[in-house]
DNA sequence: GAGTTTGAAACT
DNA sequence: CAGTTTCAAACTC
């Protein structure tokens, strides 16, 4: 059930097959690609947002190319079968096809892909424009074989359907329309998310675009190395844990990065240095780490990292008392980890090096009451 | 399935 | 920009 967007094979490690979440449309690339650039997408995670339409930072304009049978009609040669659809030309943004002679290709907006998924009999495979590089095109010739369909043949099932209600599908809480996807065999109601209302999402996208010109930039990425997919945001999770799908960093199966700004982390890259585990499982500070990064730069109340720790505590803010709480603990987490890693880099025994941690701990601890007797007899404290 | 929780997106 | 509201999904029971 709750796929998490589509894992594409690989990433999971399996090849595996297809498994269910076809996501939105597979690609297949006609020429291997030419350096690394072109598309990560067989490893991406993928709750990529495509770019719908407009100018994307490139400022190209997303394109599919379809290779092109006939006139007039054009027909999607993606997988094996032939089917015909009828592109309401008027939709098309001008200037963008209308040449379709024989052999000849026809340049669809990336933004109609799923629609054409959905017209389209199943197995057909299809190229999502975003990852085609710009101009790309795709010869006859080049055929796909009868490649892995995405597609589910019982029924086209490529994406996990949205149920929204009150959006009209045109705003980015809707799944489709914040992947660059029309809604297709979803439970929306007041659905504007297709061909029919191409109005209304056109305005849609440009008012999105002008919220955030990156809206529809895909949201994981960074491209190419897979090591170093990122969210570009970063969360804000303060209750999960980043440990639930809440999370977008968790869902994306990444880990929290200095970007950021997440309370309580614990999802955290824990390959390196596992010796240091039952270390850092004492401190309670997994999330220290992922702290220790983006504290570097952020004003967050803490100790600074090295030698003088100075513990700066949180004024009192109105809505107070949780959050200072919370960084309390990271601060504290964060001095913690600091004198592990010095006692760790002298070389000391374990048992001196958790000796050290314990005594900051302490010192911490005197702190903390030190601050809170002196901060309560100042103000009545609510 | 109903009800709750959650955090992104939207709004002010 | 921060605080609040809205939203649809994730989660819980
Ligand atoms: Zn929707
Ligand atoms: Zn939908
Ligand atoms: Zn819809
Ligand atoms: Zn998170
Ligand atoms: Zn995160
Ligand atoms: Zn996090």
């Amino acid at each position: 059930m709750n796929y998490i967007r589509l894992v594409s094979p690989g990433v999971g490690g399996g090849g595996g097959g297809g498994g269910g979440g076809g996501g939105s449309a597979t690609l297949i690339r006609p020429t291997p690609p030419t350096n690394k650039p072109i598309a990560p997408a067989a490893s991406q995670p993928i709750k990529i947002k495509a770019m719908p339409i407009a100018p994307n930072q490139t400022g190209n304009k997303q394109r599919v190319i379809i290779p092109v049978s006939g006139s007039g009609s054009s027909s999607v040669s993606g997988g094996m079968p032939q089917t015909n659809l009828t592109l309401p030309a008027s939709a098309l943004p001008p200037g963008v096809l209308s040449n379709t002679q024989p052999g000849s290709v026809v340049m669809i907006p990336a933004h109609y892909m799923s629609q054409l998924q959905s017209n389209t009999t199943n197995n057909s495979t299809i190229q999502a424009s975003n990852q085609l590089p710009p101009g790309t095109i795709i010869p006859h010739a080049t055929k796909p074989q009868p490649s892995r369909t995405i597609i589910d043949a019982n029924g086209i099932r490529p994406r996990k359907p949205c149920n929204c209600t009150k959006s009209q599908c045109l705003k980015l809480y809707c799944d489709c329309f914040a992947n660059g996807e029309f809604c297709n065999n979803c439970n929306c109601a007041n659905c504007f998310n297709n061909l029919n209302h191409e109005e209304d999402r056109q305005k849609a996208i440009k008012a999105c675009l002008d919220r955030n010109p990156q809206a529809f930039r895909p949201k994981i990425g960074k491209g190419g190395n897979d090591n170093e997919r990122r969210h570009n945001k970063g969360c804000n999770c303060k209750r999960s844990g980043c440990l639930k799908n809440y999370c977008e960093c968790y869902e994306a199966k990444i880990p929290c990065s200095n970007m950021c700004k997440c309370v309580g982390c614990k999802n955290v890259d824990m390959t390196p240095a596992p010796e240091r585990k039952g270390l850092m499982q004492l401190a309670e500070c997994a999330e220290a780490r992922v702290n220790q990064q983006k504290a570097v730069k952020s004003k967050l109340p803490s100790f600074s990292h090295h030698s003088p720790n100075k513990m700066i505590l949180p004024t009192t803010s109105k809505s107070g008392y949780y959050r200072m709480n919370q960084e309390v603990v990271e601060a504290t987490c964060q001095c913690l980890l600091a004198q592990a890693d010095k006692a760790e880099g002298a070389l000391v025994s374990a048992a001196q090096l958790e000796q050290t941690v314990i005594s900051e701990f302490s010192r911490c601890l005197m702190q903390i009451i030190g601050s809170y007797t002196s901060r309560s007899r100042g103000l009545g404290d609510t």
